[in-house]
DNA sequence: AACAATTACGCACCACGTAAGGATA
DNA sequence: TATCCTTACGTGGTGCGTAATTGTT
């Protein structure tokens, strides 16, 4: 039987129901039911009730929930205890984030490595999109956090798995013409001075990408000028010079604040999907092996 | 991770060699050493030192192990509390065994089952392994005990596991002319007055395997007699009437008592594997399936 | 030479995701 | 209808056993 299962169970109960787990897991639902209903054949026994508005634990169940917290705590300390006896060169860990994921859409869980395994020795490097590519590729880092779109055209093979996601936003100041609409029309994309991020950012990739597949080319664009940093741009836009695009995360106090105004493309929901990537999972050492764990585990994807 | 790797790492350590728990567990060198590479991937260390001596654990490999020890063990308590919760049909477990097994190869692990498990209703039933197999056709009982030979022909497919395994020996009274002998050649087997077992008995069909391979039929022989039981047998040859054949573990005490003789086919050792067999593993209530993980599970085959 | 662990390789099975299906409010 | 879990199915990865290899006593 996989640990894992058990972690599934312990994160089910906490949402009480499959599909909400499998999102949270990065997992598809049948999987999960799947992974479910071969533990109720191993031990035997039915372990949820299911019903329509979700799930909960049978009498069965909340037994092996009981032990499965404590056998799950006890393998976290078990991997501290081997975590105090690491060599040097396992206890160093160096990331690299694209701007967005370093300054935004860090989940919490990076954190909570910290305090898991106090022993490494952490570093996180915050740069554009391609430059974090080719810091992985020299080997100068263990492991980059990217936008899955990163990885397009890149040729080489890289191991990867999904982290977190969020929306893609056009950010505009708060007044006319944008204060009373929702979402903005292909024309008017096309005229609006636009800023945007250099050459080399995920964000501008999936941007492009959108950009591409509805049909135009970004020199269609009204591209007034282009920035090096998400800030920058929040500030430009705050001021009225323009509109901009970004990750909803990046945007979630100005939003708040009134200080930008949030618009989507009429009829088109962009979803970013967030990786975390390294070249060969073989290579990996303790450190970084243990932090990809503790990235896709349970109940750890909820952002800081 | 699977539980098993630390049952797996647990063996090991108990009889530091990769191969004799390898052996004690039904299962391949390379698979075991394959499963505690992947283990020893997983935690990001080593934890065997390995030497042409066999194995032992390294600093990390004994804190995995007090862990294993204890996680495993709140697993057992785990399976033994919903163990208070089955219901009434699925504390039932009726089993089949062939004269050998239910009489002389029951491991130790029958007896330790009932003590984990005290809400099973278990019954065991003692016939030849023909009929056994017919009961278990006609779902009169869940699992069945006997020797590999005993599927041989019977053209329906069933699951099954190897759970332990002995040697067929030929045996004679403790007089000339077999006192001074350890072999039997094939010449002397074919004169002398032979005792069997019944058709249907599943180390008939070994032995006659065994004549066939060497290129005989069993009417060349000098079949005397045919009995329905063992010690039907045992008696016969203790008493100087002829000689049979028997699994070594049936005449443990006779030849250490001298009362029997035994003697070995020249240039022909016979295995006999014994196996756990049901029909559908998907269909066993708890109890068995149960009883098939205590079965194989680690140290679970020394006899009593 | 004998024994123990590893590597190589072919095969079968398992777990996943996608897509379609059924039950319930 | 919307939501949630289940079933069906094709695919890729993983674990197994057999056989050949390495290394140590």
């Amino acid at each position: 039987m996989h640990l894992s299962q058990l972690e599934l169970l312990c994160e089910i109960t906490r949402v009480k129901s499959f599909s909400k787990a499998a999102k949270l897991l990065h997992l598809s639902q049948p999987a999960v039911s799947g992974q479910m209903h071969s533990l109720e054949d191993f031990y035997g026994v039915q372990l949820f009730e299911r019903s329509s508005s979700g799930v909960s634990l049978t009498k069965a169940g909340e037994v092996v929930h009981k032990y499965a917290k404590e056998i799950l705590g006890l393998h976290e300390a078990l991997e501290k205890e081997i975590d105090t006896l690491l060599e040097e060169k396992n206890k160093n860990l160096v990331i690299g984030a694209s701007s967005t994921v370093g300054n935004y859409a860090l989940p919490c869980s990076i954190w909570d490595y910290k305090e898991r395994y106090p022993h490494v020795n952490m570093k996180l490097i915050v740069s554009n999109a391609d430059t974090v590519l080719s810091m992985l590729r020299q080997d100068e880092i263990h492991l980059a956090l990217l936008e899955e779109e990163a990885l397009l055209g890149s040729g080489e093979h890289y191991s990867s798995q999904q982290i977190s996601n969020d929306e893609l936003l056009v950010i505009a100041p708060p007044k006319k013409p944008w204060i009373d609409k929702s979402t903005i029309t292909l024309s008017e994309l096309k005229k609006a001075p636009l800023i945007i991020r250099e050459k080399g950012s995920g964000i501008l990739k999936i941007f492009e990408k959108i950009i591409n597949s509805l049909g135009l080319t970004m020199d269609e664009l009204n591209i007034m000028t282009e920035m090096g940093s998400i800030d920058a741009i929040k500030s430009t836009v705050e001021a009225g010079m323009g509109i901009s695009f970004c990750s909803r995360l990046a945007v979630r106090k100005e939003i708040r604040n009134g200080t930008i105004h949030p618009l989507v493309i009429e009829g088109k929901q962009v979803k970013i999907n967030y990786l975390i990537i390294c070249k060969d999972e073989k290579e990996l050492n303790t450190a970084a092996r243990r932090f990809i764990r503790s990235m896709v585990g349970p109940g750890k994807t909820a952002f800081c």
